[in-house]
DNA sequence: AGTAATTAGTCAGGGCACTGATTATTTCAG
DNA sequence: CTGAAATAATCAGTGCCCTGACTAATTACT
């Protein structure tokens, strides 16, 4: 009786939007590397020597989640870590020649997957679809992370 | 230098939209029931005593993870497992009186969960976000079941 | 009736995602 | 300069998500 709508949950509506992504990903693009994986290639490529932390914060992936993936980028030899020898803390990160080549290559493939998964709007529709999906994320990151009350200095 | 904009890929926004709501949902729906459990709570109290495959289907989950969900609603004491006497195969699914219960309760508090992830979006926007979200999410899933190719019966 | 194909569910294995606790290093404060 | 706070990374634990291989039960075809 108490029963919902599910489909106007914006919840499930994102879960269920990404398994469609994973499934095409997986067809169109690779069965070896996936969306994340390409998505901290893609950092490395654009700012080269990133820590780990920092690539996290890039792509959106907590402290944990961004080790096992970049784990899993270097026993495919696809990145270099090594420690900076200014902070020990830190493991600098490096894309191989291997890492660059498998992000060009997944670049097209991507471009040509995005195109197909949005093919159902019109080119209008698309730039809303980020515009409407990139507010409501924002603002709940926001949530998260509260702004600083501005601490008063004693 | 060939490094790409992420905010203009679908799969990126759709896993940051994905995480920004498990944060939400979190904080102010449950910590102990997950967003899929409530969806398996919610299709078994619109048909009380479907079948566990079908279950699945209604909310979106392959037979692997509705297995695992429906284990851990089973081990909170939220539904029943029962084999159905008419097919040997299947387990019909029902929930507890502790499992509506819960239900009710969580229905209330994801309704404002919603509310409030989708405060940044005005009435219409939000009646396109999803209408967006299911177009696209509908055509990829076209596409992974492909229509019969209306088989020609020699 | 008896074998073949289909169907429901399980299991093993890989990957993503988060929290809370721990370790190592650096930075800050007195 | 030394003890305390902060920071980068790891680890253990839980849950979601998929695929491919397998088992058990049912249905369909001779």
């Amino acid at each position: 009786m108490a029963a919902v709508d599910l489909t106007t949950h914006p919840g499930h509506l994102a879960r269920r939007l990404q398994q469609a992504h994973y499934l095409l990903w997986n067809t169109m693009v690779s069965e070896e590397i996936t969306s994340p994986q390409f998505a901290v290639l893609n950092a490395l490529v654009a700012e080269p020597g990133l820590d780990q932390r920092t690539v996290g914060e890039r792509v959106g992936l907590d402290r944990s989640t961004i080790a096992e993936v970049i784990s899993r980028l270097g026993r495919r030899g696809l990145l270099d870590k090594v420690r900076d020898p200014q902070d020990g803390r830190r493991f600098l990160l490096r894309l191989t020649d291997e890492g660059v080549r498998t992000h060009r290559k997944l670049t097209v493939r991507t471009a040509r997957m995005n195109q197909v998964f949005l093919a159902p709007l019109s080119a209008d529709e698309q730039t809303l679809f980020f515009d409407l999906i990139r507010r409501v994320s924002d603002a709940a990151e926001g949530l998260r992370n509260p702004v600083e009350p501005l601490a008063v200095r004693s």
